[in-house]
DNA sequence: TAGATTGTTAATCGATTAACAATC
DNA sequence: TAGATTGTTAATCGATTAACAATC
């Protein structure tokens, strides 16, 4: 994408929204708040105290305006924050509104069944496209995306906008397959592919996800509470 | 499962391992140190030091030195780590070798995904079977797991051994389904439902997995990155 | 022994929480 | 105005890094 097109992308909506630079943490804590908001919008409640929000989420109130405030003063001091403007606010944030464009690499068990969540809809994220290697997949639709051959990557990214790519391909060639998009103007990734990507944050922005690592942190915690209670019940057996 | 189950279930080879209480930011690094040693491993390298492996992970030694030694001094001074040691020491913390019973509920897209992945085998880790309510599902099989009808958790809790739920079903029944599992004597739930179950650390273990949340933190960079090269190519123009 | 590298303590840094003045 | 609740500063807490003595 050239100078010019980004320009036209940015003045679409993503104009105007000022994204300062907010410590990791605290960025990670918007989808949550997100998330809560939808939440407290379905309700029909229009407004909500720190105090209140504390509670539900499970996070001291001082956290939440701390948060918030990073980005500006979104309550009002007697009142609280007005769910749905908090709530457009943060969709602001994390560009909801932007229609960002993502293609899937990998049309496997992974890629498909995440092409048919909800995840990307609800999120803004348009997928136009999949993208996968075996023959008799190619062609083929899911979750209305179309799989094309990894052969026509280049003219496809030619001739669309591509914001971010899903990798969902085997680890053994996340790396090049990184690269190639990279160098076809691709700056953002969603790696599943369980090869760590790095680059330079100027470079490329990447979400590493690491499912097996979530699993391992549970069974750590599930074996520790198994020996807490094996310890209890010998403990009554003595 | 009775006191006296557990024991058995100890003996086997759980025992013996000490899981002191550190803190949950070095417990989520633990299986970042389990992957980055499996690769060494393959390489065939014997021993590795803190600093050689600071270089590979991008964390400080500092950090890794402070992280291993939690748990007990794995290393030798003038040697560093032996990498099979170590590896063996990771796993055997992350209760790789005992032999996990789990059961997935839902056998939809994302459940299927996992099960025919190869995830939970690498982590010694047992899908023991799957669970849902669709008639034209049960009885079929998906990646080696039985699917049974969800009629008949009670009598297959009852009959097996369960540690873990795989939590894929609609998360307007998570809370429910989750309540009925504790009720059977499962303790452990990786939940993907995206409604977060929150139980006491005595009471249960959860691991609330949201990947959405994860697709909106890489969004809120790629378009901070997006408006800092309009902001830049806006200036080049003046 | 000399060199290397851990284990561990102390120093620094960052993130969270508490407190309260500002203000709606 | 009085009450409520934010925005924001200051205090606390925890996690990371640096430094170095212990020791292989």
């Amino acid at each position: 994408m050239t100078d010019s097109e980004y320009s036209v992308r940015m003045e679409k909506d993503g104009e105007g929204i000022d994204r300062p630079f907010v410590s990791p943490a605290v960025i990670r804590r918007l989808p949550r708040y997100f998330r809560y908001l939808r939440e407290l919008l379905r309700e029909g409640k229009t407004r909500i105290s720190s105090a209140e929000l504390s509670d539900r989420m499970q996070v001291t109130a001082s956290q939440i305006r701390q948060d918030l405030n990073c980005f500006g003063g979104f309550g009002q001091q007697g009142y609280g924050y007005n769910v749905s403007y908090l709530y457009s606010k943060i969709s602001d944030l994390l560009g909801v509104s932007m229609g960002l464009h993502a293609i899937i690499i990998g049309a496997g068990d992974l890629g498909r069944a995440l092409v048919r969540s909800t995840m990307f809809e609800k999120r803004g994220v348009d997928i136009i496209a999949m993208f996968d290697v075996d023959p008799d997949l190619i062609g083929k639709e899911f979750g209305g995306a179309k799989i094309y051959d990894m052969k026509d990557l280049e003219d496809f990214c030619d001739s669309n906008v591509v914001d971010m790519a899903v990798l969902t391909l085997p680890k053994e060639k996340a790396e090049e397959e990184a690269a190639r998009l990279l160098s076809l103007g691709v700056t953002g990734f969603w790696n599943f592919t369980g090869k760590e990507l790095i680059y330079a944050p100027d470079e490329a922005v990447v979400e590493n996800v690491h499912l097996g690592d979530s699993l391992m942190s549970l069974n750590y915690e599930l074996c520790r509470q198994m020996s807490e209670k094996s310890k209890k019940s010998s403990k009554e057996t003595e």
